[in-house]
DNA sequence: ATGTATGCAAACCTTTTGCATATTC
DNA sequence: GAATATGCAAAAGGTTTGCATACAT
């Protein structure tokens, strides 16, 4: 554990519930360590997505979004006109995948989906 | 209405309920013209998009998928195993919706779920 | 004839990689 | 001391863009 992955490893505890993309990281990390370099954000960012601490989103076209990751599974749903990023349980998922079971022959291993639309406050 | 995005627009339609990428258009729209180029393949879809005649999916890191856009919404399911996409319809997607507007104040417009596995051949 | 689409090459942007140096255990 | 991680710079890969030419209406 060096100190650059230390700082990476604090940040994503800190942002629980947030949903930044590298540049974002990026600047946070420099401002605890000015001489971290992008490709070490990167190749710790694959570290820990492989070791299942952190895992990447793809909620929008430029960037890949990255999140802690969290004990129960949850959704993400995008407010079209403010942009923010609500979590979410998928209700009745354990319905939904015996369903697509018996309909199609699934074994469903994840679920990944994006809603989108309008927020609470935007709306 | 020029050659290529006739060659282009016939192609979606030929691979409808398939989801090709762009390399794999790119090799099927040489073969009805030798000297169309990529860059114009990326503008006619990028257009087809803006006209909603083409739907573009995210079901993969390495690159973009294209489907022609159907009349129902519905969702991708990909094989871990075999990489096969099926599509299929969410179960009780009016009840999700309403669900998420009652508990979380959403207004869905669209939901973007990727489904992964094992289909049924291989599990 | 005017406006729009094309081909080509170059640029873009995010992400990855090779390599020498520095750091961890 | 051996193995692994870092910084730097360069490359990669998919996608976009500027521009002169060609085509559609």
């Amino acid at each position: 554990m060096t100190k650059q992955r230390q700082i990476i490893f604090d940040l994503m505890k800190q942002q629980c519930g947030k949903h930044p993309h590298v540049m974002e990281l990026y600047s946070l990390a420099k401002k605890k360590d000015p001489n971290i370099n992008l490709s070490t954000l990167y190749r710790t960012l694959t570290e820990f997505k492989k070791a299942d601490i952190v895992e990447e989103l793809h909620l929008e076209e430029e960037h890949h979004h990255y999140e802690i990751k969290q004990a129960e599974q949850h959704q993400h749903f995008v407010c079209e006109k403010c942009g923010a990023i609500t979590e979410f349980d998928l209700p009745a998922e354990q319905k939904i995948e015996k369903e697509l079971a018996k309909v199609h022959g699934f074994k469903i291993k994840t679920i990944k989906m994006i809603a989108s639309g309008l927020c609470k406050k935007c709306r």
